[in-house]
DNA sequence: TACAATCATGAAAGCGCTTTCATAAAAACA
DNA sequence: TGTTTTTATGAAAGCGCTTTCATGATTGTA
């Protein structure tokens, strides 16, 4: 064990300050008004001691932890970088400490989060079971969940982006734009909810385009580079036949657009690919990337600030749908340059069921 | 304010199971033994009423917060991604939490992270002024530096990577074997240690074969996209004659590479452009970029080992040096492939003054 | 000048745990 | 069976704060 000089209490302050220690946490919290001079001499003797308050008898004595929760399965891929931006910005901005746990190892006994140690938690999809959000939600503890809707209607607040219709824009281009009809599906992980929709996206474009829907031309990418490789490899080996890829996201489209190189496909020529979510890198691929842009840093400062409202015992909105925009670059076909935006919706679109 | 139930405390947990609190503490802990019914009635007490104990109580009463502080200046760029899996990683398998403070807006006065809420802290370059850290080092506070030696030579750990080293490799490459001399050098972030060293493996390479240093090819690009995009246009407009660029850092490279490109150049053809850190999109690039690849990952969870070391009051390392390797590519005149590695290394150098 | 109203401050009661110390019950020994 | 040792458990004292309640000092009003 480390022996080290015991860090000054409240009561030191006090003793140096001669006032009461009441009279100390006044002028540390302003909470009721304390006389000049007093507060004077108070905050020299806290300067003099360099006194911090310790945070666990704060929280034990107050009520509140001022520490919101994330939720993450796993910390990887270009998406979590904005994700976590945002939200540590927007924890900052509201006068929240960030804990952070991913939950790669799910050990439902030994719960790192929750009301006893955080005001409220945001959950990002995939990271937790339905039964432990139903007791948050029993309990009326505050969450917000991103890129996932409530089991069981539960009313608990959402922040995601316009999944189905970014996908759908981007088949549509595929479609009218570039003549593609066999256009090859990439899922995400299991149970990830932007997968879902995503893939309604691309059902219903083909609908209207009347293309008959190919289960052979759907496999899973992961929403990651590696696992996008080894399948788009092993749809070439079965001779699976497609002249177009929705990898799924930007990851994904990058091992597909390697895996295709490798058996000298040529992109867009042969085979048409785009993503979803427009990681900073995608501009930068080679063909630059066509994709859909997602405000992920945005959704992320959204998410604290609704989870914010909760703690304060506002409502929230039940759903907020961020906007998401088609960008037009290289590999779906096109020439260099231009984004396009999609006229139909507003910045935020809130409360609507999709 | 909000309106919930009580969560259950330790007494109720005692009264359910017909025992004292200390009783349900020690089953909580294991810390003594207790009668193997009692303990089972107090676990079946814990399951029924749901009890959680709460975590500002536990560390109040006990010495330890089971959390270790991340301190950054701002979570951005492809380089934080890796770095931050680790962490979480090692903070995990050490079995604490992870509490994350980025301090764009550096107020001294509210101390967000430190003594008073964690058990040791992970401080990344440019995130603290000397004087605070000179403070915990007076008191004894474990603290692991990450990639920024201490102020004062004071004994504080650190875990850095091979700059200096891999930056000559790097020129060393440029200059033998495609024959560069007019090598621009865009430095990073003012303070950022890793750039002070790159500079001085630059420097080095360059002396050994003779080069003269030539102040005009030195300038900012801030291991950041845009302000290496800037930069070099703007020595692109000024006229500066250069035969290769090492940005920095791969991100710097992508800005390198687009200035150069909308101007007209063919990389590696008029100019070599080469990188460091090898983040995951470095390879995509086309040209693909010549890098050096930074273990960015494993010194996350080194440095949350070494810190483990020093809170449980063990040495820890002085210098944790993370060995790097030249990765050769295409954006610096090479043919495709192929990874070099530096023999003159060990896995990890430590203790070595560099 | 007398009394009420206002203000600044202190005393003390928790918040929910861990841990020490004491004690009753059980086991071991003679 | 009586005495000592061991073991399981409880009572209670904090840990360092916030907050309520009471009180003495100050100001205002007639």
């Amino acid at each position: 064990m480390i022996r080290r000089k015991k860090p000054p209490t409240i009561s030191h302050v006090a003793q140096q300050a001669k006032v009461s220690i009441a009279t100390v946490s006044r002028v540390l919290n302003g909470t009721t008004p304390v006389d000049d001079k007093t507060a004077k001499r108070v905050r020299a003797a806290i300067n003099k001691l360099n006194f911090v308050p310790r945070h666990a008898a704060r929280v034990l004595a107050g009520k509140r932890t001022h520490t919101i929760g994330l939720l993450l399965p796993e910390i990887s891929g270009a998406f979590f970088q904005p994700m976590l931006k945002g939200i540590e910005a927007g924890a900052h901005d509201a006068g929240y400490d960030l804990l952070i746990h991913s939950t790669q190892i799910h050990d439902p006994s030994h719960r790192p989060l929750g009301e006893h140690n955080t005001d409220g938690l945001l959950v990002f999809t995939n990271s937790l079971d339905d039964q432990e959000l139903a007791r948050w939600h029993r309990i009326k503890f505050p969450v917000v969940l991103l890129h996932q809707t409530p089991p069981d209607s539960l009313n608990i607040p959402v922040i995601t982006i316009e999944n189905k219709n970014g996908a759908a824009m981007l088949i549509n281009h595929l479609i009218e734009i570039h003549g593609k009809r066999r256009i090859v599906f990439l899922r995400g992980p299991e149970g990830h909810e932007d997968s879902v929709w995503r893939a309604r996206g691309y059902r219903e474009a083909l609908e209207i385009h009347k293309i008959k829907f190919d289960h052979s031309l759907i496999a899973s990418g992961g929403f990651d580079d590696e696992e996008a490789f080894i399948t788009i490899q092993q749809m070439l080996t079965n001779g699976i036949d497609f002249d177009a890829v929705f990898a799924g996201d930007d990851d994904a489209a990058i091992g597909a657009i390697r895996a295709l190189r490798m058996a000298g496909r040529v992109i867009p020529g042969d085979v048409a690919v785009v993503g979803f979510d427009d990681i900073p890198f995608a501009r930068y691929l080679s063909p630059a990337l066509t994709t859909v842009r997602a405000p992920i840093e945005e959704v992320g400062r959204e998410a604290v600030r609704q989870l914010a409202r909760l703690m304060n015992g506002e409502q929230a909105e039940a759903l907020t749908l961020m906007r998401t925009e088609l960008v037009i670059r290289e590999s779906c076909g096109c020439a260099p340059a231009s984004t396009i935006s999609n006229p139909l919706q507003d910045e935020l679109i809130s409360s609507t069921r999709r």
